[in-house]
DNA sequence: TCATACTTTCAATTATTTCTGAAATAAGTG
DNA sequence: CACTTATTTCAGAAATAATTGAAAGTATGA
């Protein structure tokens, strides 16, 4: 591989860890999902080890967070019993993928939360303007869980129109 | 005021400190923007570090940070010599500073990075598909870029109204 | 002006997260 | 089944991030 073309890819590499880490994401797992993204063929743990410069265990554990979230899946070659993993291809289907665990994971729990603070409080008159706040919030993130439900379920060829016409409606 | 209320606020200051770590932002600052949300009147430094159990210069630079962001702002009384501090009382105007911020400090940065890579990758046959992927991440996320500088850039009764209406027709 | 009440800064500390490496487990092979 | 090779797990180590507290810096009202 050419040098300039090798250290473009260590840079994309580094970069996408870098966003991982200030969206909350560990900042290795989301080096191996860049790895994978822009790798030709599937990959093994020890490739990815090599690569990347971690250990068997920190690997394997963040291989299986991919896994988790849907955005790499196993692989196995016809007699090799080596395991490879493969990046979904499609950069709308990872979209969708992390919205819908998103969704799950960050948006599910605080609805819930406020919910409970919101019966916590009572219907005090001293609690009136808690509540107002609380449903206010409440409203919000219900409508990012909304969207991030909605781009959670669609497929790749119907996103990309559909968010257009909401821009332009915005504009 | 009631056990109820009391315990209920500070559960809710929990919870969106709870949220804030899961999308990369330090918790603390995410507790004292929960305090300061539904707290009535403006707070002082000294308010934060006794309810929040943190010390000053914790509080001090976390506040620092929350107005950075565009949540806080911070409020002189007249004949008090002390600072307060208030919470931006929209929840649709904190959602879009939230994205103004955001997409400058996390998404502007790897749109850059893209494009480094995808100069220095060159325009060898052997880089077709690296620039291929690195094209197709581009798009997707310049588009993120895009809805965050929209989000970013509305005023509060602009946005509710026309996500709603689009979303209705994406259902 | 200046004493003072308040705020910020930052080196040191503490807490948390991430990572390693080796042991345990599983899976494929002959 | 016994053996070999691959993978997972997890306790401890290392790295990173958050926090403290005290010294330095500011601004206000008398």
């Amino acid at each position: 591989m050419g040098a300039d073309l090798k250290s473009a890819k260590e840079r994309f590499v580094e970069s996408w860890g870098q966003m991982g880490g200030a969206w909350g994401i560990n900042k290795t797992m989301a080096r191996v999902h860049a790895l994978l993204m822009i790798s030709d063929a599937p990959l093994t743990a020890d490739d990815i080890m090599k690569e990347l410069a971690v250990s068997r265990g920190n690997a394997s554990m963040n291989l299986r967070a991919l896994v988790d979230w849907g955005l790499v899946r196993r692989a196995s070659l016809p007699r090799d019993r080596k395991e490879y993993f493969v990046s979904e291809k499609d950069a709308w289907t990872m979209c969708c993928r992390i919205a819908r665990e998103r969704k799950k994971r960050e948006l599910e729990p605080v609805i819930s939360a406020i919910d409970d603070c919101l019966k916590e409080a009572g219907s005090d008159k001293e609690a009136a303007a808690f509540r107002k706040k609380l449903n206010e919030l409440l409203e919000l993130v219900r409508l990012l869980d909304f969207v991030l439900g909605k781009v959670g379920n669609q497929e790749r060829a119907a996103v990309l129109p559909k968010v257009l016409t909401l821009l332009k409606a915005m504009a």
